[in-house]
DNA sequence: TGCTAACATCATGATGTCGTTATAGCGTTG
DNA sequence: CAACGCTATAACGACATCATGATGTTAGCA
């Protein structure tokens, strides 16, 4: 139980959600990963190492440069569903407030 | 995306997974989660008060007890996701692991 | 060999979260 | 209405997490 909380915990950071859709279409380095999100520099390295310690993500150096990328595409469709349970979420909440009023 | 971060949140604490848990077979009173998980009585209220919050579960006065229920079971769909590709994960790092030595 | 770009890490301060203890609110029952 | 059981809240300390700015490290190239 401990060990799926901290997993999901991963995807509790929006800045740790927008490092993954910038690597949605595939591998990036660093400072694309860094243009695409208008993070810092050091901040994407951090949740880069996170992610990668989490075995969500691979790393991959490449000359100077070093790759990213998501190893479970699964990854995405978790991440699709809690979108999807957020928003019927919301609505149900919407629905519970109209009644009231 | 700040949004589903906060979604994922929810379920990254072990404490709450487990008395979503509890909730896995309908309603219950407090005093009955309490029994059920080993937790403080505070400490599940403050959990049940969140996922409240949160839309996830229902409150449910009946005379003295208050009853709290999981209000969309595709809930626990999104757990088990997260559980499923968490394994997966896992299973992959061994391999990752025993590919170097 | 020295410079530069790309990436990683460190130290720090600010903020948030968790769990506990104690207490308050409230409905029921005698 | 007094006492009790059930639930909620408040206050607090401990700890974790996040973002930043500065610095370290490494690879490639002049």
């Amino acid at each position: 139980m401990e060990a799926l909380a901290d997993y999901f915990k991963v995807f509790s950071e929006p800045n740790r959600l927008a490092v993954l859709d910038a690597l949605r279409g595939g591998a990036l380095n660093v400072t694309a990963v860094v243009e695409r999100t208008g993070l810092s520099q050091a901040l994407v390295s951090k949740h880069l190492k996170l992610l990668t310690i989490a075995g969500v993500v691979r790393r991959r150096p490449e000359g100077s440069l070093v790759f990213y990328e998501v190893i479970d595409k699964g990854v995405f469709r978790l991440i699709l569903q809690g979108d999807k349970l957020l928003l019927a979420t919301r609505r149900q909440q919407l629905d519970a407030l109209v009644a009231i009023l």
